[in-house]
DNA sequence: TTGTATGCGTTATCAT
DNA sequence: ATGATAACGCATACAA
């Protein structure tokens, strides 16, 4: 049993095979450093007692986690609402699965290369407070993906000083930061070509606010191919009064009935590639 | 500066900031203990250093470590196939984002609830490879919730003895494992009891082999239900060959085109209550 | 092969 | 109000 009440350690575990500490240490660390009848004892007496290797105390030691950060801005739509770029429209009743944007494909993504690698994945977010609470998750992790968010790059920079620091659609900086970006103008500028020239279409629009970088991007690539369009469209982007539905809720309308959803048939004269899949939304 | 190349510590600050060590915790866990001129130093000192408290230190200091963990089975379908009963169809390449069940609902929950306590959130699987890593989670975090999976409710036991420990899932057992489980037979049965009074359905068939307690509680109340059916069901239950599709894919079809779908319209003398929506799945 | 002793960074209990 | 110091649980260089 437990000297005072908490966990089991190497010491109780020590005391009940009749070893040292650093033989139980070595059979969870070393196992080929003890002999086999040591560590079969060691290894029954562990078992018997229930005992579990103290990440803090192994962390400290060696120091490392072994764990990776995952940091995203708060999940609530108070919050994500800013993220899309639409101002969001009358008051609702905050939704936790109304998470917006590529989150999700991003996060299950992160999982898998950290199983995959043998770490544990740390997920935090944002505090409404606005209280930072990123040193908190930085203490706590050897590395950390940070999604974009209200989180300056200041504190970013500062942060990359203690670790690795990586962030998703961000404007590069120079500095300690890592940055994993995508080609926005580029996109939107193939998005419209290919409406213009493969589907003929005449008449554009821009829906959102271009308040973010992403969506700034987005939107210059916007004007640059709008420049070829056959019919260029000189408007403004379309807010939420054009857009017709608040934000929050693209993200549940996708492939949903009654939206516009381009179904491509496949033009073995074009690239392009896959159709779109109106039921493909993620498994609940 | 770091003394040897490391992070910053709470010695790095102290020494900066011309203050004992003792000052530098307390500026950070006890903040009104210290001169307002002293803590300003202190605070000044770990920012121009980039300091990061250490949650490993922290955590072996005080015996906790702040941090609820979730364990979930392997991610990749060779695991999860089994979860949905149906046996799979022909191989197809693992397809990460093919995730069954609630799992996802689940886990955005769970995040929501770690983000209001203050708590961090560590996320693991299981590995395919087989070996447990349930202690090198267990060691990390102040309590684990577990998902249904391969692991054996004698290693759940026994990781509750080093922490709490919470099932999903699962068929209760005595012990120090806690438990979170649905009313899945009288869930069936209330189905099939609005099935057939309400939308007048004669004839029914269960999909899905019982070979998990869950499933298998659902086909206890199937068949419990199926006695008051007009026409009732004595077939087995339908497995792949009747499912038509490998159950890998079930959950990518929801609301998906060609799937039925229960569309209930609101019966005033029913208490039912909200109808399907079939464009309702989570967002990407 | 196994034991002894030290250090990891922080907290908290004493002193001062 | 601040400083010195003993845990906290584990890893590991060094002894034996």
């Amino acid at each position: 049993m437990p000297r005072r009440g908490g966990r089991p350690t190497v010491y109780d575990v020590a005391e009940r095979a009749g070893v040292s500490i650093a033989t139980v240490s070595f059979v969870f660390k070393q196992p080929g450093r003890v002999r086999d009848t040591t560590r079969a004892d060691v290894l029954r007496a562990a078992r018997e007692l229930g005992y579990v290797p103290s990440a803090s105390a192994r962390g400290l030691a060696n120091g490392s986690t072994g764990a990776l950060g995952l940091y995203s801005f708060d999940m609530l739509l108070e919050t994500a609402k800013f993220v899309s770029g639409l101002p969001s429209g009358p008051a609702e009743e905050p939704d936790p699965r109304s998470f917006p944007l590529y989150v999700d494909e991003v996060q299950r993504g992160f999982e898998l290369e950290c199983w995959q690698q043998g770490m544990a994945l740390l997920l935090s977010a944002e505090r409404s407070s606005g209280v930072s609470v990123m040193a908190g998750v930085a203490g706590r992790v050897d590395g950390l993906a940070v999604f974009p968010g209200a989180i300056s790059t200041e504190e970013l920079e500062l942060t990359a000083r203690a670790i690795p620091v990586l962030a998703f659609s961000r404007a590069p900086q120079d500095g300690a930061v890592h940055y994993v970006t995508v080609d926005n103008r580029g996109g939107v500028r193939a998005l419209l070509a290919h409406l213009v020239d493969v589907h003929g279409v005449r008449q554009t629009r821009f829906v959102g606010a271009p308040v973010l970088p992403d969506l700034a991007e987005r939107f210059a690539g916007y004007q640059e191919a709008s420049a070829r369009t056959a019919v260029p469209d000189d408007a403004p982007p379309v807010g939420a009064e054009g857009a017709g539905r608040p934000s929050s809720r693209l993200s549940w309308r996708r492939g949903a009935p009654g939206r516009a959803v381009v179904r491509e048939r496949p033009a073995r004269s074009h690239g392009a590639g896959r159709a779109a899949r109106p039921g493909g939304g993620r498994p609940g």
